[in-house]
RNA sequence: GGCCCCAUCGUCUAGCCCGGUCCAGGACGCAAGGUUCUCAUCCUUGAAACCGGGGUUCGAAUCCCCGUGGGGUCACCA
């Protein structure tokens, strides 16, 4: 182990929109496969396309990062309050970062034993940044000058639309386009370097050769591509930015880069990366192409599926211009209804979603986030699409995938992301909390995404709140739904509704049947002490027991008065959390409504 | 279309590299029972797969070839 070198790997996302589910689970292979081998992992940002590249969006991708577990080495900076022990938490428990909802405001962390204060992730302890590939202009400025002085690159002059038509005609003809012109096409260096101090619009390419590819892959093994499949790519725009092929192959060598772990659709981009490596005299790193993770329609998956989720739901209910409460605009609604490829923001898809109570399918990790599931079993799951530790084993953390994670056993084949089970783990994972823990998630998730509800939890105390997660506990499959179970908490006794039909059933029937047992029930639970889930759950079925009655036949006027409804959790922690005080006021309100 | 990758229950997969222990194991989902104050949880049981065809071999899910199917990719996006 002494001898073996030293890892670096790297996330290199383009900060272009939220963090892709697929790209979360790059990040944590790259993340794994540094920890396993105790080596560094790195996170680059490739903003190098002016128009769609945004620092929020940086911003928002390290963030959900930082949420999921996945800690880098190097990198940007970001602040970080963390329940946090060494990389991953001793109950894989996330990262803490700061509230998007609060900026500099440090949520609470009081769950993970080895708690730090706060701290920073990220940084640049080799000196090999920056890791924004647009402040980083001079270093491929360097290396395009040397190339151009050696002849492994050259300036070309013709306008975009001239090559645009070339390949239109190619593919007319059923030709596949490559560009590759002959020698005697390209200008003299002295000319081109005329013409591009003059300031003329201009592209530098790669000036391929004719050898063909071999590469290496961890996963896929020996893949081979033909001579002439790398044509003369661009290595750097008009507008002076690096490509992400030349970006990529200049910063992995600068960076040190020995493990390139990326989603296969990069496959066919490595033949042009090796051959640039080979021109420049660079190092080639150890590949390896992981399986795409694809949707229910058998392809890759992509936020258009949230579109098209919203586009046939609209279909559906055959409307013609954007529901009440939506905030898009009527035109803009139009168009996208009847362009199959166009997008809504991400903003108006929300509020079309949210006017029409539709489920959009979750694709980014912002999406996973808000609807309640938990960042080690994002993690876990994800993991789980393309690698799997054998010994049917499927559940695990983040410190055994730190401590197991392997190339040998990511799989080939492609995935699809089954959320149904998803689900199930989210669940299993909710059901195996300790009370105090769940509580502490709910509260961190409500404080970022239903503020007055975490409020009102907020205030229901240490102990209530524990009681109330146990409860929800089997019955929440992620934390968003932990809020329907809980609902008869979240509402003041003033306030609590009771279902008309619920009470007409349990209360009303048979004369007052159920509200004359519910009143001297009363009289027994306004004794009781201590006011206990056990002791209630007693007390109810001796209550029944002694009339002769099944435990149901008193239970449910009694829940219908405490809850409002013929559903909840069982009598005892309902009542429990509720304290006895509020149990009676309720008994009393609902008596007088059912009078 | 060119190039490239892939192929085990509906889905995720173990097994494949190092052929026999596989009438193929686990998980999700599904179905049927059971426990329970509602809902849920939980427990038990069950149905469910080696893409097709050729080889090689005493023997193939496992090795080879062809076919078929699926996917990816063909930008001054990454």
């Amino acid at each position: 182990m002494a001898t073996a070198p030293h890892v670096i790997t790297r996330f290199a996302p383009s900060p272009t929109g939220h963090l892709h589910i697929g790209g979360a689970r790059t990040a944590l292979f790259c993340w794994a496969y540094a920890r396993r081998t105790g080596g560094t992992f790195l996170i680059r940002i490739e903003d190098t396309d002016q128009a769609r590249s945004s620092e929020a969006s940086a911003h928002g991708i390290l963030k959900d990062l930082a949420w999921l577990g996945i800690l880098w080495d190097e990198g940007p900076e970001l602040p970080l309050v963390a329940p946090v022990s060494d990389r991953c938490g001793p109950t894989g428990s996330p990262a803490q970062v700061f509230s998007k909802t609060s900026p500099g405001a440090p949520l609470l962390a009081q769950h993970g034993s080895e708690t730090r204060a706060t701290g920073t992730i990220g940084g640049n302890p080799r000196g090999v940044g920056s890791f924004y590939q647009s402040q980083r202009l001079d270093v491929y400025n360097a290396v395009i000058t040397d190339m151009l002085a050696r002849g492994l690159a050259y300036a070309d002059f013709s306008p975009p639309e001239k090559l645009a038509e070339a390949r239109k005609a190619a593919e007319a003809a059923k030709q596949t386009f490559r560009y590759h012109p002959p020698a005697a096409e390209i200008a003299p260096l002295d000319e081109q370097q005329r013409r591009i101090a003059a300031g003329e619009k201009h592209v530098i390419r790669f000036r391929a050769n004719e050898e063909p590819v071999r590469v290496t892959d961890e996963v896929l093994g020996e893949v081979a591509f033909g001579a002439g499949e790398v044509d003369d790519f661009v290595l750097r725009k008009a507008d002076g930015y690096p490509t992400y092929h030349f970006g990529v192959v200049v910063d992995d060598e600068k960076m040190g880069v020995t493990h390139v772990l990326r989603g296969q659709e990069h496959l066919m981009n490595t033949p042009r990366h090796v051959a640039l490596q080979q021109a420049l005299g660079y190092r080639t790193p150890v590949y390896a192409h992981m399986p795409l993770i694809f949707n229910d329609q058998g392809a890759k998956m992509s936020k258009r599926e949230r579109d098209q989720t919203a586009r046939k739901a609209v279909k559906d209910a055959k409307l013609a211009g954007p529901p009440a409460g939506a905030s898009i605009d009527a035109a803009a609604f139009t168009a996208w209804l009847g362009d199959t490829k166009r997008q809504l923001e991400t903003g108006e898809l929300e509020s079309l979603a949210a006017a029409m109570n539709l489920a959009l399918p979750e694709v980014s990790v912002d999406d996973f986030r808000k609807a309640g599931y938990l960042p080690e079993v994002i993690c876990n799951f994800i993991a789980l699409l393309g690698w799997n530790p054998g010994e049917n084993r499927e559940k695990f953390g983040m410190e055994f995938l730190a401590a197991n994670f392997d190339l040998a056993r990511i799989g080939k084949t492609s995935a699809r992301f089954d959320r149904k089970k998803l689900l199930s783990f989210n669940a299993d994972a909710i059901g195996a909390m300790q009370d105090t823990d769940l509580a502490a998630r709910l509260l961190e998730w409500c404080a970022e995404y239903a503020p007055a509800e975490g409020e009102r939890l907020r205030a229901l105390g240490a102990e209530r709140l524990a009681l109330l997660a146990r409860a929800v506990k089997p019955r929440a499959r992620t934390l968003k739904e932990a809020l329907r179970p809980a609902a008869f908490a979240l509402v003041s006794d003033e306030e609590l509704a009771f279902d008309p039909a619920a009470a007409d059933k349990v209360l009303k029937a048979n004369a007052g049947a159920g509200r004359a047992l519910l009143l001297d029930l009363a009289k027994v639970l306004a004794a009781l002490e201590p006011f206990e889930p056990p002791a209630i759950n007693a007390a109810i079925e001796a209550f029944a027991a002694g009339r002769s009655l099944k435990t149901g036949d008193v239970a449910q006027p009694l829940r219908v008065a405490v809850t409002g409804s013929t559903v909840s959790p069982g009598l005892g922690e309902t009542l429990a959390v509720l304290g006895k005080a509020s149990t009676m006021k309720r008994i009393e309100r609902c008596a007088a409504a059912c009078g």
